[in-house]
DNA sequence: CTAGGATCCTGTCAGC
DNA sequence: TGCTGACAGGATCCTA
């Protein structure tokens, strides 16, 4: 799915757009797709007054004390057409080209008509959700409640001491789990574990306490990168001159490498870990590798 | 308690 | 061309 990175470009992107637009009506084209879709009248007529996130989650929040809740899971994308024709359109998530397409199409699960314009969630795998929650019991959700700080708040002995509850599994796994470390998903414990020269599969208790940190550090560099340079949005899905772009160009190292050389010269590898598709390279992240602090 | 696998669902691609 | 199996940026549930 998208993770953190994606998450944040579409929450600054959205903001942008929908922030102080009244919610018009709002459409369930699949009922799997809006748990409680009977609370949907509750969100009508409001305004929309705020976006957060919350790892890979995000809040809408509305102006009568309710909140919608956003979960992409791994296909899932937000597209907001305005109304005015000559207006560009915003869709950033899972790539797609439905960022492209005509509009509601097979894979639309929801329809918000705003005052100005449309707010689309499609979502091809039909993981992802969107649910209405009380502002005031956002924190108390059980994805919410049980996520642990992004890489950004937490402190390095606090973070290892997380990390360590699970000595027999393998680093990767580890960093998936969001109660361990929120934000991460596939791509990004990859780059994150290429960026800190370490092997996916080490299992953690044989990793030194520097090295945790070290992978702390990477994760933040690596997201923070990643944020900066856009996340996956219609800007860069397709280029001026027709072609596919891909935006793991801008910053994956590993990820969806396999096969490419490394920049040591080495070819990517790629595995299984975790039940995931696990890209690393062979020469830089070697298995059994002891600490080189 | 942890760890690993199956599961939700649709679509695409490689291989026969 | 048509079929089959594998796989896809997530998280939860079930079992051992």
């Amino acid at each position: 799915m998208p993770e953190l990175p994606e998450v944040e470009t579409i929450r600054r992107g959205l903001a942008k757009f929908i922030i102080k637009q009244k919610i018009t009506s709002v459409e369930v084209l699949c009922e799997k797709s809006f748990l409680g879709s009977e609370n949907c009248g509750k969100i009508k007529g409001a305004l929309i007054t705020k976006i957060r996130r919350f790892g890979k989650a995000l809040i809408i929040d509305l102006d009568n004390n309710k909140s919608l809740m956003i979960h992409l899971r791994m296909t899932g994308q937000l597209i907001y057409d305005p109304r005015e024709h000559q207006a560009e359109r915003f869709a950033a998530g899972h790539p797609s080209d439905n960022f492209l397409a005509q509009l509601p199409n097979k894979q639309t699960r929801v329809i918000f008509k705003l005052d100005s314009g449309t707010l689309y969630f499609n979502d091809q795998r039909k993981f992802g959700f969107i649910k209405v929650l009380d502002t005031s019991a956002v924190k108390d959700d059980p994805f919410i409640k049980k996520l642990a700080p992004e890489p950004w708040d937490t402190s390095p002995e606090d973070f290892c001491t997380r990390v360590k509850k699970h000595p027999k599994s393998p680093i990767k796994a580890v960093l998936l789990d969001q109660t361990v470390v929120a934000g991460l998903g596939n791509i990004y414990a990859d780059e994150t574990l290429f960026a800190a020269r370490i092997h996916p599969a080490t299992p953690v208790a044989s990793l030194t306490e520097s090295q945790l940190k070290v992978i702390l550090a990477m994760a933040c560099r690596v997201m923070d990168f990643a944020i900066a340079s856009g996340g996956s949005t219609i800007k860069d899905y397709k280029k001026p001159d027709g072609s596919k772009g891909n935006y793991l160009d801008k910053f994956a190292r590993v990820y969806g490498r396999a096969g490419q050389p490394c920049t040591c010269g080495a070819i990517i590898a790629k595995t299984r870990v975790a039940g995931r598709g696990t890209h690393f390279c062979p020469k830089c992240q070697r298995l059994k590798e002891t600490a080189n602090d």
